[in-house]
RNA sequence: GGGCCGCUAGCUCAAUGGUAGAGCAACUGACUCUUAAUCAGUAGGUUGCAGGUUCGAAUCCUGUGCGGCUCACCA
């Protein structure tokens, strides 16, 4: 018998015999009147009127007639202290405990011998019998996979996840304080998309049957955020989940959080100036502080970020000026001359893209605001006045990644009818599978009268990773994906 | 998809071709201020999986599953 099979036996032995004495493993209700750092507080104010607490025996010393227990809630941990003489008869029921059994305990506070304040048992009650065992008390769960694939066993043995997860919390209810503080409503667009639009990726298809159409889990909120403008909601954003079927790396989870919001009568300099202020906002509502460590830097989110184009950006990171190499075979040439490869297939603006990610990309530590974009890249933004080949977007970086996205929005609808049918003409060439699809529902409300408006996509996940020192994107999400057994 | 690395008891880890081990957890016993409690004892293994080489494989080889890092892909 495998040692595992032998444990589980052992406690449902243990669950029979205290059915046999009539106790219920699982009682349906327990009145708590404390958390565990509540009554800490209260012990420390000089209260010690009794207490009733509930939480996880995380650990357990028994010597003989005394036992004291360690008890977790999600507040923190107190130590408990029984004694048989105050017991009685419990303190048999105690010996059928385990580590990892859910109790409620009540009694006074006091403070023993070495200092640790301590709950003196008066009552106990079982709450929740665990017929598991938990990971190794002192190293933890470690094993990456299982943390991820069981992610309760994950906050149980490691207290310090638990603290990621309350930052990314307080992280998306502080980017809602701001927007919320402005005059932004927060609304809710559909998932289910029939054209994925709003952004350059491969969709997540489905089917549903009763309207017999496939249909699209969303790549972007962008499309139905600015049919809103156009229904007069200047301002509005939307937290939500976003699917792409791509990759998964350090970076990229195939469901992720982002924020879109679109601010009518704003460009991308407000768009700029809003996010350096909503960024420090955030970090100095989750932190206390502008900066946070990072790996081996420190991040200093404070305003003004830097500002640089991509051009010069590109010319710091490699010596090439991308405007200057006007088609792809210059420019693939110009990057051959860097020692970089790259085949004959991608075009142009694949090739920019390369430069971005390669020599911009990964060199951007401190905040920085990189503008203005090749038109081919960013099918969705508006022309700079003086220039035919660059739009009004930028996008944000910290801690060498990608973390906002934003332009000044395209609201001619002629044009941006052009602009889908020369992606559709792309894909059609090239099969790119990313390349924007032509939504001509959303083409019949530009023409409608978009005001000019300014907007913004921000990556919740990558922010809680800057906000938490955590250096895969699976750190920041509860659940990443990953393949089944 | 490529490269590198990992997978051994519930957990954390040893064992480099020669008897699969330790700590924690579990079980039995002692112990009424412990806190990685302590002390004595007991039990627990398809070494991810499938083949192969060998007198002998956790260890070497081939394939494969899952994971990590990384490169590529991702206009």
């Amino acid at each position: 018998m495998a040692r595992i099979d032998g444990i589980k036996e052992q406690r449902r032995e243990k669950l029979r015999e205290m059915r046999g004495q009539g106790i219920d493993p699982y009682p349906h209700r327990y009145h708590r009147s404390h958390t565990n750092k509540e009554a800490i507080a209260l012990f420390k104010r000089g209260d010690d009127s009794p207490v009733s607490l509930a939480g996880r025996i995380v650990a357990c010393r028994a010597m003989g007639k005394a036992t004291f227990i360690d008890l977790r809630d999600s507040s923190g941990k107190i130590q408990a202290y029984f004694r048989s003489d105050l017991l009685s008869d419990k303190h048999d029921l105690l010996k059928q405990c385990d580590v990892g059994d859910i109790i409620g305990v009540s009694g006074k506070v006091f403070r023993t011998h070495s200092g640790e304040i301590t709950l003196k048992v008066a009552d106990f009650t079982l709450l929740s019998k665990s017929l598991q065992p938990l990971p190794e008390k002192w190293h933890g769960l470690t094993d990456v996979e299982k943390r991820y694939r069981q992610r309760y066993l994950d906050l149980i043995s490691n207290e310090e996840v638990g603290r990621i997860f309350a930052v990314r919390s307080r992280a998306i209810a502080a980017v809602r304080r701001f927007l919320d503080g402005r005059g932004f409503i927060e609304v809710e667009t559909p998932v289910l998309h029939h054209a994925a639009g709003g952004a350059l990726a491969r969709p997540f298809t489905t089917h549903h049957h009763a309207l017999d159409q496939d249909l699209y889990l969303r790549i972007a909120t962008e499309l139905y955020l600015k049919r809103l403008i156009i229904g007069g909601l200047d301002r509005v954003y939307e937290i939500g989940r976003i699917f792409r079927n791509e990759g998964i790396s350090t970076k990229h989870n195939p469901e992720f959080t982002m924020m879109e919001s679109y601010e009518a009568y704003a460009d991308y300099n407000d768009v700029m100036a809003m996010v350096e202020e909503m960024v420090s906002y955030v970090a100095k509502r989750v932190l206390r502080k502008t900066k946070v460590s990072f790996g081996e830097n420190t991040i200093d989110f404070a305003p003004p970020w830097r500002r640089i184009t991509l051009q010069n950006a590109i010319k710091e990171g490699c010596d090439i000026d991308f405007l200057e190499h006007a088609d792809d075979h210059s420019l693939r040439n110009a990057i051959r001359k860097q020692g970089l490869d790259v085949d004959e297939s991608p075009s142009w603006a694949k090739l920019v893209d390369k430069l971005i990610s390669n020599f911009v990309e990964p060199n951007l530590i401190q905040p920085t605001f990189v503008m203005d974009y090749p038109v081919e890249l960013s099918p969705l933004a508006k022309r700079k006045p003086e220039s035919e080949r660059l739009v009004e977007r930028f996008e944000a970086f910290a801690g060498g990644m990608e973390i906002a996205n934003a332009f000044t929005e395209l609201n001619d609808p002629i044009e941006q009818r052009e602009r889908f049918r020369e992606q559709d003409r792309l894909r059609a060439l090239l099969g790119d599978e990313e390349a924007e699809r032509v939504d001509e529902d959303f083409l019949v409300a530009l023409e409608h009268g978009m005001p000019p408006t300014g907007g913004l996509g921000l990556g919740i996940d990558r922010l809680v990773m800057l906000l938490t020192d955590q250096h895969s994107i699976r750190e920041v999400i509860l659940f990443p994906q990953l393949r089944t057994k």
